[in-house]
DNA sequence: CACGACTCCTGCTGGC
DNA sequence: TGCCAGCAGGAGTCGT
């Protein structure tokens, strides 16, 4: 389910509810997800409160602190997971794995891929840059730093096709399937063109159409964020007004063209090959 | 080093 | 109605 934006989405709903917070405890329903949730969460959290809530590319870091003891809890949502605060007493899901009890309410994680995870860090917020996992991502697309200039030196390397570099989490964090293809569509650029055969003029349209795609779909997601993390059964995700995602053999939204699905790196990917190049 | 195939897992859809 | 193949928004690991 959950690219940058559906994440970002996520930690600022549940900034309100769960920053300041103390944890009275945690339930451990599910031993897997891609790791195995800690067991020690069971003493290191009760007691906790949470003292800030970062996003990382796709993951959501708590920043969690009490006598004695401080770390950042790590949040990944895989391909499948959400979060949701639910009523005391509300039953579990066949696939609700893990869950912080606070005062007044439950936040719940469900995950019925388990492609996602839950992991400790021990230490001071800033410890957590340095995880295994959170140490080998890319630049932020949201950041000054992530511009046309810069994109162009990363991909000065890259002789395979744009699309699968631009989901790269070690180049860049947070570009997923869905919204690799409508960042290509939107810069009119070709999903198969070599990275390292695209000018620096087209990369800075590029790099302008990746974060204006994700601002977009943040925007869209934010409206909704109370049903995002409040809704009993429903949908629990949003999404943007694609343009050309999951729009096979239908009319291109800018040119006469159709829009045609093709395969990359074992991924769908959609585009318009009459207005990218 | 860069790249693509394979892998983890469940659920849904479409074809027969 | 059942069965099976194929596919799904992520990303680490491995072989070339």
């Amino acid at each position: 389910m959950p690219e940058l934006p559906e994440v970002e989405v996520c930690r600022r709903g549940l900034l309100p509810e769960l920053e300041g917070r103390r944890i009275e405890g945690v339930v451990l329903r599910s031993p897997k997800l891609r790791y195995a949730i800690p067991p020690e969460l069971a003493e290191l959290l009760p007691g906790c409160v949470v003292r800030a809530i970062r996003r990382r590319g796709k993951y959501l870091l708590f920043d969690c602190r009490r006598d004695g003891v401080e770390g950042s809890l790590i949040v990944h949502l895989g391909m499948s997971g959400n979060l949701r605060f639910v009523r005391f007493g509300q039953p579990p899901e066949k696939h609700d794995h893990f869950e912080l009890v606070l005062a007044d309410q439950l936040l719940r994680l469900a995950d019925p891929r388990r492609f996602g995870l839950v992991l400790w860090q021990a230490g001071p917020p800033e410890a957590v840059e340095s995880h295994p996992l959170l140490a080998v991502l890319g630049v932020e697309p949201l950041t000054e730093v992530f511009d046309g200039d810069w994109l162009h030196a990363a991909c000065s390397k890259r002789g395979g096709p744009i699309k699968p570099v631009l989901m790269d989490s070690h180049m860049v964090v947070g570009i997923g399937n869905i919204y690799a293809s409508e960042s290509l569509f939107r810069a009119g650029i070709s999903p198969l063109r070599a990275a390292n055969r695209i000018s620096r003029a087209r990369y800075h349209e590029l790099a302008a159409a990746v974060r204006a795609t994700l601002a977009d779909a943040i925007a869209a997601g934010g409206s909704s964020i109370r049903d995002y993390v409040h809704s009993d059964g429903g949908a629990g995700c949003f999404q943007i007004q694609a343009a050309v995602y999951e729009r096979d053999g239908q009319a291109c939204r800018r040119c006469a063209g159709v829009v045609r699905q093709i395969r990359q790196s074992g991924r769908s990917t959609y585009y318009c090959p009459q207005c990218q190049h």
